[in-house]
DNA sequence: AGGCTATATTCGTATGTACGAATATAGCCT
DNA sequence: AGGCTATATTCGTACATACGAATATAGCCT
């Protein structure tokens, strides 16, 4: 088993890039990736980019089922992407890496630049 | 600074983003996201981000089957996310939107602190 | 035309995942 | 303890998709 990673204080990422292979990097960011497609995970990292949600405030603003929302909040956690903290029966979900924030807006923007140019209204008209 | 695309005369990308309604924002958001949580096409676009490619240096550069390549640039030319331009049996892909190698640097950026961090570590040792 | 090269598509299968429904856990309160 | 609220998990099913294998298309060349 590798272990060796465990706690390293100095390498920098490069040399944390080293021990995994070029292919495992590309299969996590992958990973990372597909945390982000589907439509209500990034509806809900939208509700967080401004701060902390409670579920219950996810689960109005989005109008799905609280047991779905939880889902995907599972997918979010899973993925590393959101922190929780609790406050009696309540918890609270902030955004681990709020520059996650930065690349769905770049995906956005191209997406609304494919609209503006039209390639996708065939798609959209089709759907 | 976004400069407005070029031919489209009135609407500007708030005009455009409101004809649709949010949800079907996000659906389309994410399927872009989605496209881009592959290994294999994550590793194409890094191969695009600096220009042209050829399938063949692709399926060069890859190491995978032809065949399989060519199903990835398919869900990529659908996506609209890379264009392409034949000179006599080769063709040529590049990047529709070069800023899409941003949005694939913060992932990375984000999976490589979370190396760091040791918050995936479980994860690459149980896989 | 026929053959060669470069690239694309189809088909079958195995695997992943979103959703709804139901159930479970956890903390607070009286 | 029991009940109430907030949140999480499990299960079944329907649907999507990546891959390999095989086949198809398209352009060049002699």
């Amino acid at each position: 088993m590798k272990q060796s990673i465990t706690n390293s204080p100095v390498e920098n990422q490069a040399e944390i890039a080293d021990k995994i292979s070029a292919s495992e990097i590309y299969r996590l960011q992958a990973e990372i990736c597909r945390t982000l497609s589907d439509p209500v995970r990034l509806q809900i990292i939208d509700n967080l980019k401004d701060g902390e949600c409670t579920v219950s405030e996810l689960v109005d603003n989005i109008g799905l089922r609280q047991a779905n929302v939880s889902q995907h909040l599972a997918v979010l956690r899973q993925a590393g992407l959101v922190l929780t903290r609790r406050q009696a029966t309540t918890i609270y979900y902030r955004l681990s890496y709020p520059q996650i924030v930065e690349a769905c807006q770049i995906t956005r923007q191209i997406l609304i630049d494919q609209l503006s140019q039209g390639s996708r209204l065939v798609a959209i008209n089709t759907l």
